[in-house]
DNA sequence: GTTCTCCGTTTCGTATTTTCGAACGCCGTC
DNA sequence: GACGGCGTTCGAAAATACGAAACGGAGAAC
């Protein structure tokens, strides 16, 4: 089908293509319904969630199969892998708390930016930016923040691989306009957007140096209604810098 | 009903293996140290970290394999698909803050307990109950909530499939005196432990009336000197049944 | 009560893959 | 300049994952 390097493990990509058939269903999904929506066979996908269900990785209940919390088992081991999330945890929080809006760490890999932390105050916006999402990083401010971060080439290397899909009319798509904003973005210490990535929210986010560790970021998402107010956003824009700061004292203090 | 047996399918099983060898070897292996604690050959191994590493659920960094943060993708669906994560994810945070404990969220599945959702207070004990860790259910107070809001025959079931495996000299291993034990908690409407999974620690828990969802539990664990005096205890005690309360009105009301 | 329908489950033969062990080539060290 | 450790590639043989079709049980329809 695509290109042979060293081919892969054929079976291991079939049991992860029912995965994410269940996780396009919306959680859970009879054994017809993937069926339905996979290339295998019905007794290829049937086979694929017994061994999947033996393992812990998938879970029937009430005639639907479902992910199972072993997900979470390897997954928590990734997400304290560096020791920066328990460190910018309680500042997140801070964060949520202060400003009353959702507060986000997120975490480069592969080319892509998965948020490992977030917290809503109470007035946060209800979004999507759960954990585990992971999103193209010319999405959203704390992506762009985290580009900002990296050198030309390994931007040029993630924007070959990864492409520049629009998601909103005001999604960044062109190459050249990116890195102009990444040049503003390290100016200015801070990145962020506006219905970029999902219309009517905005974002602050800003780097973290995080030494020889994976490289971070933290952002604030607020409705656009907030964000436009200069006053609100530079007291946003702060708060996260300030977060920043501390995050950074304590990672070197380690 | 009964194990059809229906032969799983190796392959994936081998991935699987592959992965559970990094989580056992502290989170991060080579490809060699791999190989010296698996079964399978070098390149089979080798293989399957390929194409773990194509899926995400496998990175590399600095000469080593690590698991991948993909599995927060999945992870964090399961985490919140019964909703009870985000009910009760607010109250376990306040018995942490008021008690400066450490407090935690469980749900059963496939015998096991898991705990969903963890938060440190500023006096709580380091200890390996993080997200995502699955336990025996007879070795922790929590578990042994979430058991007692469970029917004998279920409880039979699990001990069966499961065992009831030692962890410290406390740890409960009689299956007589685990049945007179959650009798006791089903009376008392609270369950804990002293020192039966870490020496030097133990807790209290209480189980959650989810309605039709999934059972819950959670509790507060402590160091022994704290939890012997007595009106220490009892005043954990009324944290957690407080918190139960909320999270059990709250879901009601959803 | 009978038929119909849907869905999970099982069977089975074969072509496809996984698997293994050996060999290769790279890189730093002795 | 050889050595040792490591990730990587190769080819052949064995193992098995796969698909098509059939089974059977539970409701729904009539």
């Amino acid at each position: 089908m695509t290109r042979a390097k060293t081919d892969s493990v054929r079976a291991t990509q079939t049991s992860l293509a029912v995965l994410s058939g269940i996780k396009a269903l919306g959680g859970s999904a009879t054994l017809v319904e993937l069926a339905d929506s996979l290339e295998p066979a019905k007794s290829t996908i049937y086979k694929h969630l017994v061994t999947l269900e033996d393992e812990g990785l998938v879970v029937e209940r009430d005639g639907e199969y479902r992910i199972g919390l072993r997900w979470l088992e390897f997954g928590g081991m990734a997400q304290r892998y560096d020791g920066i999330y328990e460190v910018a945890k309680p500042e997140v929080r801070r964060m949520a708390v202060e400003t009353g809006e959702l507060a986000n760490l997120m975490i480069e890999e592969q080319g892509y930016g998965i948020y490992i932390h977030t917290t809503s105050g109470d007035q946060a916006v209800a979004l999507d930016t759960r954990l585990g999402k992971r999103i193209h990083l010319h999405k959203t401010a704390i992506g762009k923040a985290l580009l900002s971060s990296f050198d030309d080439d390994r931007v040029a290397e993630i924007i070959e691989t990864r492409g520049l899909p629009a998601e909103t009319e005001n999604t960044i798509t062109d190459r050249e306009t990116l890195f102009t904003e990444l040049e503003t973005i390290r100016e200015r210490g801070v990145a962020d957007d506006t219905e970029e990535r999902v219309d009517g929210t905005g974002c602050v986010g800003v780097p973290i140096d995080t030494g020889d560790r994976r490289e971070a970021a933290i952002s604030i998402t607020a409705p656009i209604n907030r964000l436009q107010s200069p006053g609100r956003k530079a007291q946003l824009i702060d708060t996260v810098q300030q977060a920043a700061n501390v995050i950074e004292v304590n990672l070197a203090h380690e």
